[in-house]
RNA sequence: GCGCCCGUAGCUCAGCUGGAUAGAGCGCUGCCCUCCGAAGGCAGAGGUCAGGGGUUCGAAUCCCUUCGGGCGCGCCA
């Protein structure tokens, strides 16, 4: 029997017990939460402060009478236990050795698909990292995308139907400015002096895309019109940038299923027409030759206009495009946004409601980074045009520690990031220390007998994991699906950085305290077994986070 | 001024939608390899959960308020 089924056992018959001592007492449910502290066993339940008031008696009373009913009415179900006890009105239960065991058991069994859900049907479309495609992908889009990958793979296990996807804001006055941008380094080519626009990109990112133009088109470009040069030089800066961060973002470890194009958005009409759906709904009205959505209404500052006076959609017309678009083709949109968006949360969320989806629409805001190098601060001004590109940094700290110190913080809590922290092999590196974990279990298991360790994969051995450092462990392995589902339903993918060292710390301590090739032949097996189990849930988490699970380091 | 986030150990941060004596890493002080990877483990010191009210059996968590910090408030994108 699994932990999870002798938990509900357990709550099934607490609940009956409940009904026949306190018959006025309402329905309760059984909750139960791991205690702060080992020695209140595996599992608390605080049943009994409900049940209190109704009872009047104090929570301890009742919590002692329901451990009394339990073991005299349900001896079967007290079974599972090795310890059940009223303690300040809680009821701290702890599980046998053999739920354990089968925990394990169950692990090995499934592999990588251990606590994976089958689909439920439910499609969420996911939305982050999105940049403007007028330069490189930066720190930013880094955090987003570790967050969003994480959550896009916690979602999936989960069961959830993903559709990942990005916008590229390809419309409006930036692809002037970038084109006319490229255009001057092009120009510069062949007349250095030439000046740059004070507006423009001033990144050095632009001079190896001019040199492309060159290459291909030679002089033609240099004494044309505006009007011919200019779409070519955006389209073709445009191209070539998406097709830098398309790289990067794989690089990364993040799949797309869509890249959306807003300038597409607008060509193919659906900016109007799902303009035109708002004002059907009767939340926009005209003011000065310009259209207003009422997002007053819907808890933004103010309306908002979304067709200026000369007849064009603004910025905020297009996301109401954007997002009917994916409200229509998923039960839940999630968008995950840079530091820069907080006035975004109630205008989106006011728009999700005001075209008939309220509470489908979940806005998660990354808060801003601060890039350092040991002690100095690592400057990221654009205008000066020195970047620090994401690709700066994967080069610098490699794939692995991006990912895992990127998602390591709470989504809403500021990130520094310390590069020379990343790439230290030291105990202060908590991507080191998961990874090490990994690495230690492989290595056991090549000093191991082939032999044995197939053994131990059939679980045979199993009934000899008893010791304390033992069970904790397989407590905290069995873990992994309720975690997930954490991660899932509070859209907290840190929580994973935190179940990864817990897992490894754990068994750090298990293989200080118990040596594992010993010569009992059952014993030895037993904890190859809890090992395999161990490195199985390792790599899938640090999976799920898109960091490597190295066999040595 | 308004809106959104945040304030927890010397530092960086967790705290599982209200539970028990407040948790971890780093740093500090001491221990632990004749034995599977010491990139590890154990122990100790360190807190007015920014301040003040409220809600209740019970609050770091929920509500109000004050203070402090970040970001945002264009017919820009």
């Amino acid at each position: 029997m699994l932990p999870d089924d002798a938990l509900a056992a357990f709550a099934g018959a607490v609940a009956d017990l409940v009904a026949a001592r306190y018959p006025d007492a309402p329905a309760v449910t059984v909750a139960f939460e791991a205690p702060r502290r080992p020695e209140f066993g595996d599992f608390a339940t605080n049943v009994a402060f409900s049940l209190a008031k109704v009872a009047r008696r104090s929570p301890n009373d009742v919590a002692a009478n329901l451990v009394s009913d339990l073991r005299e009415h349900a001896p079967n179900v007290a079974a599972l236990f090795t310890a059940i006890d009223a303690v300040a009105g809680f009821i701290n239960v702890r599980l046998a050795p053999v739920v354990w065991q089968t925990q394990i058991a169950t692990i090995l069994r499934e592999g990588t698909n251990f606590g994976r859900r089958a689909s439920n049907g439910t499609r969420i479309s996911l939305e982050f990292g999105s940049a403007n495609p007028t330069g490189p992908l930066v720190v930013v889009q880094g955090r987003t995308l570790s967050i969003g990958g994480t959550l896009a793979n916690a979602l999936r296990y989960c069961g959830y139907d993903v559709f990942v996807e990005w916008i590229i804001n390809d419309a409006g006055s930036q692809m002037d400015t970038l084109g006319r941008s490229l255009y001057a380094r092009y120009l510069q080519h062949f007349d250095p002096s030439h000046p740059f626009p004070e507006e423009g990109y001033p990144g050095e990112y632009l001079l190896p895309i001019a040199q492309r133009i060159v290459a291909r088109d030679g002089e033609r470009w240099r004494d044309a019109d505006e009007s011919v040069w200019l779409p070519y030089f955006a389209t073709f800066g445009r191209d070539t940038l998406v097709a830098e961060q398309q790289e990067t973002a794989k690089r990364f470890g993040v799949a797309y299923d869509l890249w959306q194009s807003e300038r597409e958005l607008h060509e193919s009409g659906k900016v109007l027409a799902d303009i035109e759906r708002l004002r059907e709904l009767g939340h926009t009205y005209e003011s000065e030759n310009a259209l207003f959505f009422r997002a007053s209404e819907f808890g933004d500052d103010k309306d908002r206009v979304i067709i200026r006076s000369d007849g064009r959609p603004t910025y905020y017309g297009a996301d109401i495009a954007y997002h009917y678009e994916k409200l229509k083709r998923a039960n839940r949109v999630i968008d995950i946004l840079g530091p820069d968006h907080h006035g975004y949360i109630n205008r989106l969320k006011g728009l999700a409601e005001a075209l008939g989806y309220p509470g489908a629409l979940d806005v998660l805001i990354a808060q801003q980074i601060t890039l350092m190098r040991g002690t100095e601060q690592v400057s990221m001004s654009k205008r000066a045009g020195n970047i620090i590109t994401l690709d700066d940094i994967l080069d610098e700290v490699g794939v692995d520690a991006a990912r895992f110190f990127f998602v390591m913080l709470a989504t809403d809590s500021p990130l520094t990031f310390d590069l020379k922290l990343a790439v230290e092999a030291s105990s202060e590196n908590p991507v080191y220390y998961v990874q090490y974990g990994h690495a230690r279990i492989a290595s056991v298991l090549r000093n191991a007998d082939a032999a044995d360790v197939e053994a131990a994969r059939g679980g045979d051995a199993l009934p000899r994991l008893q010791e304390a450092a033992e069970l904790a462990l397989a407590r905290r392995l069995g873990e992994l699906p309720r975690v997930v589902q954490g991660v899932a339903d509070h859209l907290a993918p840190h929580r994973l950085a935190k179940y990864a060292r817990d897992v490894a710390s754990d068994f750090h301590q298990f293989y200080t305290e118990c040596k594992i090739l010993v010569d009992d032949a059952a014993q030895r097996r037993a904890r190859l077994a809890l090992c395999l189990a161990t490195k199985s849930v390792l790599a899938q988490v640090l999976d799920l986070i898109g960091v490597s699970a190295p066999e040595t380091m």
